[in-house]
DNA sequence: TAATAGCCGAGTAATTCTGTCAAGTATTAG
DNA sequence: CTAATACTTGACAGAATTACTCGGCTATTA
């Protein structure tokens, strides 16, 4: 139930990625296709849509590739699934794209839109960058370092 | 993003019916699907599974229908999903029925499972007699009664 | 000017969703 | 006992969505 589609989650990973090569300039869609395992002609459709969005820009020719369009903090989970999946819509009576006909009196309606708040305040709060730290995080923590702040609710189990 | 299904949804508002209509006695097919603007045919199917479940039970024959199995404060939104979606699985890494090869080192799957576990605390928590009372308070709150606890975050807006 | 890398639109196979349909079985009122 | 009521079950099918692929193009730079 409520699953996301393979294209949001690639988008994010996707995303990750250019994130994580930050220091080394722009991330080609064939890096991001071999770290990431997902193909070449799917990445372009996916990254295309990014970028008309706003979240990244392309450098074209040799030495090119995609960069964040701003830095990762400011790049919201939510706002990469969004330009990929539409806003978050529990029912079709909640996608603003669509509308409700029996919105009055519908004790259900309320229910669902409670919880696509709860959802999408949830993916609006947790940013590339978090995925960033946890990611560090995974590699060295061993070595006891200290824990990101989000990240260790992510690390409870 | 994140849609359920109409199985799901009409599930959830079946069940809000015969929680309803529990001091008349067992509720039929055909008063749910008129009240709820559902077919008999595809609610036979949804009730059904539903009641294999152990969610409702039926009694056949003239003056039959269905009935809670147990009382609505102990049937959450989240018992009556699980039925009729599975599990709350954001990817089918986190579906337990099929399983994920990449886990280890893998800071997506971290992120998606706290999303999901936080879902489901929410559909867990929010149960039938929940439902019941805001649809109360949605049929009264003009007479400035006092409001159920969980149903004031339902009020929000 | 050739190689690199992104840009773009169309198309399609597979899957899932959203139901319908037909033929039962159990129960009870009369 | 029988007719009417209601739930039971399995199969099936059309529509929509998903998850991609493919072919050819444009921009940049070494």
């Amino acid at each position: 139930m409520l699953r996301l589609s393979t294209k949001g989650q690639y988008g994010v990973r996707a995303m990750f990625e250019i994130a994580r090569g930050i220091s080394r300039g722009p991330t080609t869609i064939k890096e991001i296709s071999e770290r990431q395992d997902v193909s070449v002609a799917y990445l372009e459709q996916i990254l295309n849509t990014l970028r008309k969005a706003g979240l990244i820009s392309s450098v074209r020719g040799p030495g090119g590739g995609y960069v964040l369009s701003r830095s990762p903090e400011k790049i919201s989970i939510g706002a990469i699934l969004r330009e990929l999946e539409g806003p978050v819509a529990i029912t079709s009576c909640l996608d603003p794209r669509e509308g409700c006909l029996r919105v009055d009196g519908c004790v259900t309606h309320l229910l669902w839109k409670a919880l696509g708040e709860n959802i999408e305040s949830f993916l609006d709060d947790m940013t590339l960058k978090d995925l960033l730290e946890g990611n560090d995080l995974m590699a060295t923590q061993r070595r006891g370092r200290r824990q990101p702040e989000k990240i260790r609710m992510l690390h409870k189990s």
